[in-house]
DNA sequence: GCCAACGTTGGC
DNA sequence: GCCAACGTTGGC
């Protein structure tokens, strides 16, 4: 199977790219919407890039890469009735809820943010440009993740 | 803080 | 199975 690339969204005060460096490999919990749900578990696998994306912050941007280090795997944060993204619906045996794990690669020197992710030429297509566009956990072109590596390589 | 986009829920 | 109401995400 080919590598493939992803975009995961994350608010830096749940997770950062900076919580990810000192962890070094950390799971990807807590994906409650069945469309990133089943990327999850059929599509994203160990050895796939990551574009680590910071949300809900002013402005928001790619902040740092990362690699999938485990394919997926039954969140099991959905049947601990202790987590923040319990879901009763859920449990050992009927798990619904699936996570991978992603290990840090690197933080950029800046964010690459989306305003400027918006204007690059080869993005226009790119989900996380597009309006409305809510999955935090996309799929990204072999082509898109190219332009993305060009700008990286411009940051310094 | 607003609101557009979009997912989920539940009545019918 | 439709769709209105409602909730959430997330950019602005």
């Amino acid at each position: 199977m080919a590598k493939r690339y992803w975009l995961f969204k994350s608010e830096p005060d749940c997770f950062s790219i900076d919580d990810l460096k000192r962890e070094g490999t950390s799971h990807w919990d807590g994906v409650r919407n069945y469309q990133a749900r089943n990327m999850l578990r059929d599509d994203i696998k160990r050895g796939d890039g990551v574009l680590f994306y910071h949300s809900g912050v002013q402005p928001p941007g790619v902040v740092g890469l990362a690699e999938v280090a485990k394919s997926g795997y039954p969140d099991y944060t959905a049947w601990d009735p202790e987590s923040e993204h319990f879901d009763p619906k859920a449990s050992e045996y009927n798990p619904i809820w699936y996570m991978v794990d992603v290990r840090f690669v690197r933080k950029l020197p800046e964010m690459l943010p989306l305003p400027q992710l918006k204007k690059e030429p080869g993005l226009e297509n790119m989900m996380v440009t597009q309006r409305g566009s809510r999955l935090s956990v996309q799929p990204v072109t072999t082509d898109e993740w190219k332009v993305m590596q060009r700008m990286i390589k411009r940051l310094r």
